[in-house]
DNA sequence: CCCGGTCTGTTCGCTATCGAACATGTCTCG
DNA sequence: CGAGACATGTTCGATAGCGAACAGACCGGG
């Protein structure tokens, strides 16, 4: 499932380096992450931005009683630690591997030397960062009027492009951590897809069988993140 | 209520306009607003942006069958229109008016202009961009978690740090449409704030008489979002 | 190969919210 | 001042999701 440490694909960081002049990046290194590692605390002081390459991570809130709801994902299309970008050296979210995989890990100081020093890493990061406001305003609006099985239709099919196969590592219970949702809620919701032929499961694994009656059975949420992350993801894009 | 068109009271505006230099913004214009007007359409190329003087503006998002669930609210102390800074040019997201009264407004190309100049614009706008954020995926989570009654007293206390008075012009089928509920949850919710002796309705008009309660009933999410807005707001910030 | 832990499936009553229908109150304009 | 438009209040099923409890299935380690 996951190939030995591979050269930079992630999309973001593969912009930044093929345009990057002189000196490269000392202090990049590639890390490896297992599922559920907690990437950043809630309001804990960011010190490294991490570029998935074929990880996913998960922004998280939690709440004072524990539950938690899930505020975007993050594949190898984009970078995690945007909001030390904005100027915020922390956010009141949570971040964890939804995916184990590989990351490059960056320091802060030095991306943020990069952003100063690059007007087209500024461009590309803000153009990602705004993806990533489609994704939670989506999010938002998806929580209030969609049922548990679009939206764990929606989870799925933004997990499906930010990996290689169709298979992904997840318990039910864990799907229920990210929406925000009872697991029973999630084993209905998931009952009912298997039993229709479009996934299949078996503890932790889950098997996408049939994408196009996914996306058929999701709500219009997953197409607006998408078409928005596709069309801002569309470098190299004019300063 | 609405006193004639003031100075520039917008904080953000008013600290780019505190260092700027020689030349001033010639295209900034002092507009008034309606409840209701629609600033931006779902996708449409964004032409300007706002400075809020003593309106709000609200970020929705309209669904295909045309429920909506509100997104983010922007008064004085911020700005509509970060997507463009952001790069993207449009949104999936509807702009709305949703307390009238007056807002500085600047073409998109001024502002870019302004921004390219000066790396305080960019700083400045950044975090209050991120205080946006967290706006956002706090409002993804209260959806996802709390009560309307809850989520009502939030979207009070919002309002109310936007206004001067303790009043508020808004009917509860409006309330309704931003919070993405009937009208009918509204006006319970809203009968027993009413009861309870935290506000007074009547016909469009609702009195906060007990904000200290308000705050007690509401959830986490209000303190969060104030918070980081509070953190993020203080100007000036060490680039 | 057995046993404890983990994951999934199922059930039951409960509550918040929905959808629809309708009643009442109140402002405004002709 | 009277009619309509608009805002609010109330009620009644229907339903999605919750909370709790428990049963069975599967796995991996001793």
């Amino acid at each position: 499932m996951t190939d030995a440490p591979k050269p930079i694909q992630n999309q973001l960081l593969a912009e930044i380096i093929k345009n990057a002049k002189h000196r490269d990046f000392p202090d990049l290194v590639l890390v490896e992450l297992s599922l559920g590692d907690a990437i950043y605390e809630s309001d804990q002081p960011i010190e490294f931005v991490y570029f998935p390459v074929d990880c996913i991570f998960s922004l998280l809130y939690v709440m004072i009683d524990g539950a938690s709801a899930e505020i975007s994902v993050i594949g190898n299309e984009g970078m995690l630690g945007v909001s030390v970008v904005m100027g915020g050296d922390s956010t009141p979210n949570r971040a964890v591997v939804q995916s184990k995989g590989f990351a490059y890990r960056l320091p802060v100081a030095e991306f943020k030397k990069e952003l100063q020093a690059r007007t087209d890493v500024w461009v590309l990061t803000l153009r990602y960062t705004q993806a990533l406001i489609t994704q939670m305003s989506q999010t938002a609006a998806c929580n209030r009027h969609h049922s548990i099985d679009q939206q764990l239709c929606r989870w799925l099919l933004l997990s499906l492009d930010r990996l290689h196969g169709n298979q992904l590592t997840m318990t039910q219970e864990l799907i229920a951590n990210m929406l925000g949702v009872r697991r029973e809620g999630v084993t209905e919701a998931a009952g009912r897809l298997q039993k229709a032929g479009v996934i299949q499961y078996q503890r932790g694994h889950i098997t996408v069988l049939d994408r196009p009656k996914l996306e058929k059975l999701c709500c219009e949420c997953y197409a607006v993140v998408k078409r928005e992350t596709d069309r801002l993801g569309s470098f190299p894009s004019k300063p």
